[in-house]
DNA sequence: ACTATTTTGTACATATTTGTATAAAATAGT
DNA sequence: ACTATTTTATACAAATATGTACAAAATAGT
């Protein structure tokens, strides 16, 4: 019962499963079920797995939603926005990971909305180490925003006085609306208007 | 060991305790901890009370959660938008309401956002009758605002083309992502800056 | 006092979860 | 083959959750 993988494997046993392949399910696990409501046994029996098998491999379940959170967060539409260069318009980098993201939450079969947000939804406040790792994701995020509605104004694509902490907030806060709202199954049409609309009363042309 | 409230009894035992304060302790429970986390148990206990005397009291915990979320919702600031008639601006209701919530979150001691955007975080897409029934009062909410916006619009108080639906969502999508936003611990400046910014760039002029 | 009624306290059976401990299994290297 | 190493399977103890059952307690009405 090997797996096909087979890279620079080290002595002893080797492990009945795929590591990204366990990652990924987990993640859906969590995205699914949320975080403290998922047991660990739960995982370990929704994988195929053994509680035993899960410790050995993972410190806690924790650590198991920590790679889990990476994994999602790598793989979000808004990764753009930390790859806009200095002198690059930023207003179509918008319209481009807005409507990306429209996409995405109208067409996945499960409406689950964001898994950063609802996972920010639910733990944000705790004091345990989830909660924390999770508050500077969200500020992250928010300042790489801050950072670019600074840079569209410097380039003239948004007005002179515009308040770029506030606008950075606003957008933080309607994207995590957004991803709440398409919780409720709205169709992609609908989440694309409310995209391109929001931006351009924010200031941003239409491309 | 009876309790001070007597109005019209009926035969038998009285309760040990108040059922208005008990709702009010119930619903800061879920409100601190979330609804699937809460066990029966836990509020049993935390409440003093034994599992037998809750049990006998209501259904189940759902039931509990229906009235908590019922309580809630009977004091939150957006009841304002219920009560505009028409021929009334409704430009100064949206700053009062906003300006109002920018209040509560920031000065709120524990930063746990809005009850009822937590819960249908939590539940929208469950097809429990928690889920289904937190759906609902969230369209409801939509349905308000979007009614609103048309009146404002029939009044003059924004332009003539304004997508009232899509005007509407943008609203609710705001409205839950700031309350996400204020978990943060954010100030009230800050909350309210992000508040009138907003409803300025909706087109709503400043009062 | 007595009765009917309702709430409360206690107990019980069942299920789930967590973390650990220990033996068995499967491999690499020799 | 043998050994060292790592993973897996099984078992166990402790904690917590759920739902129900039944006796005890506290009241209203007579």
């Amino acid at each position: 019962m090997t797996i096909t993988k087979d890279e620079k494997r080290s002595a002893g046993r080797p492990r009945s499963f795929d590591r990204e392949q366990l990652i990924e399910k987990v993640m859906h696990l969590f995205w699914d079920r949320g975080y403290r409501d998922l047991s660990f046994n739960e995982i370990a029996t929704a994988t195929g797995l053994t509680r035993a098998s899960l410790y050995n491999s993972f410190k806690s379940k924790e650590a198991l939603f920590f790679e889990a959170l990476r994994n999602y967060s790598s793989s979000t539409p808004d990764v753009l926005f930390t790859k806009v260069k200095e002198g690059e318009p930023v207003g179509p980098v918008f319209y481009q990971v807005f409507a990306h993201a429209a996409r995405l939450r109208a067409t996945e079969e499960k409406k689950r909305g964001c898994f950063t947000v609802n996972c920010f939804s639910e733990l944000a406040g705790d004091d345990s180490q989830v909660g924390k790792e999770l508050s500077v994701l969200m500020e992250e995020k928010r300042s790489v925003i801050a950072g670019l509605i600074n840079q569209a104004v410097r380039q003239k694509e948004l007005p002179k006085g515009t308040d770029a902490e506030t606008t950075a907030n606003m957008v933080m806060a309607f994207l995590s609306g957004f991803s709440l709202f398409s919780k409720g199954g709205a169709d992609e049409a609908t989440l694309y208007s409310m995209c391109t609309s929001f931006l351009k009363q924010i200031g941003f042309k239409t491309p």
